[in-house]
DNA sequence: ACGCTACGCTTACACTGTAAGTCCGTCAAT
DNA sequence: ATTGACGGACTTACAGTGTAAGCGTAGCGT
């Protein structure tokens, strides 16, 4: 019954290869419904059989996220710091676009990879090298990267892709509140958000601009 | 065998109860491992009946993300702008750390509950009322929420609460750097992180301020 | 030719969300 | 007072989850 039939010679598993089938996984299927038995599955293989590459789920996640890290164009210390601070936020945000996943599973690593590390270690070295201090710097980093993921938390959450179905969907939110109540809410929507032409992904250029002008290297 | 003994006259379920008992497990025992059973077992109650006050666990969710925008102060229109918005983010940010399961649920919520709707319109309508135009209300909207949320999801990313376990952890990493790599890493840690008396939590003031004192209702 | 190790396999367990159906206590209308 | 309907909590059942434990075997260094 049990057919070794074919062993088929397949190409031996890694901790990459295991890794990138997850994440190409999660980015057709979304965040939730990636289970080890779905991983294995795209891969030819038996869910257990992961667990000879990847500790468990957690650590797997680990990998994941530390392998979009690694997607990220790390800032270049040779170039002008607000150029290569607004170059490396667009790549930054153009990652986390291309794996909605991963900013949701931010918040519960608590081990940053290896990735992870050496694209911090270049932020920091593009702040450095821009004359910022040592204490202006953690100051920068820290705005600048909230900014970032916030955005992007926040973009993701959004019920819509373009700004078609944006029409749709806020007309179904203006429908449904009761009525005269969140004027300003309504005027926000009908006077600006609803307009042809708006899309909320051109606010992340306005807020980019804002942080980086109000950063002063020279200061604290 | 089976014993109505004592019916006991439980308090009815309904919605508030529920969702409030979810919030109450998830606070104690972290967002994963609040399951439907145990939500139950807590209103010592069988999983099944929870179905009878909410669609589902979905439906469960957008009601504990509501509720914790109810908690939320709101601010009050008739203070200066620039106040009403600083207290606002205090207030925010107080708030998602008493409930840190509810920043990673907000990327996965996509219809907004009552509260949420009804602080939303709080925080527009004092930004028009400290005389933001409507394009303008929308992109301080914009940039103030998304460095709140970044900065409450990195800031509960950090793998240690207060600064005497930092000390731990970051000397852990630091040992487990590939030494001599992550240059800037390491001195950002040692001459500036693991200084006694600092705390993440104090880069917060710093950014809210800076982008406050950037925003200015007389422009664009 | 030996045994060792690496690695995929099967099996099993406790746990998840929830569809479907049962049963009873309460309350309105008769 | 009797009936009927119904809301809401209950039980059961099912497919799916992560992973602990152990088996089988192919390929290697000796």
């Amino acid at each position: 019954m049990r057919e070794p039939a074919k062993p088929a010679k397949r190409a031996p598993l890694n901790r990459e290869r295991v890794v990138a089938a997850a994440i190409a996984l999660a980015d057709e299927k979304g965040g939730t419904g990636i289970s080890m038995r779905a991983i294995a599955a795209t891969l030819g293989v038996e869910a257990m059989s992961l667990y000879n590459h990847v500790s468990g789920r957690e650590d797997m996640l680990d990998g994941m996220v530390d392998a979009v890290f690694a997607e990220i164009e790390p800032p270049d210390s040779s170039v002008e710091w607000k150029r290569a601070m607004r170059e490396r936020a667009v790549s930054a945000r153009a990652a986390l676009r291309r794996h909605p996943w991963a900013v949701g599973l931010m918040d519960s690593r608590r081990t940053p990879g290896p990735a992870t590390l050496r694209h911090h270690d270049a932020v920091i070295g593009a702040l450095r090298a821009g004359g910022f201090s040592v204490a202006m710097t953690a100051h920068a980093f820290s705005v600048i990267d909230s900014y970032l993921y916030g955005f992007v938390l926040q973009e993701l959450s959004l019920p819509f892709s373009d700004s078609g179905e944006l029409g749709d969907v806020a007309g179904g939110i203006r429908r449904a509140l009761p009525e005269g109540t969140h004027p300003h809410l309504l005027e926000l929507m009908t006077e600006h958000a609803l307009l042809p032409g708006y899309a909320y992904a051109d606010e992340f250029e306005f807020g980019l601009s804002l942080i980086l002008d109000a950063l002063r290297p020279d200061e604290a």
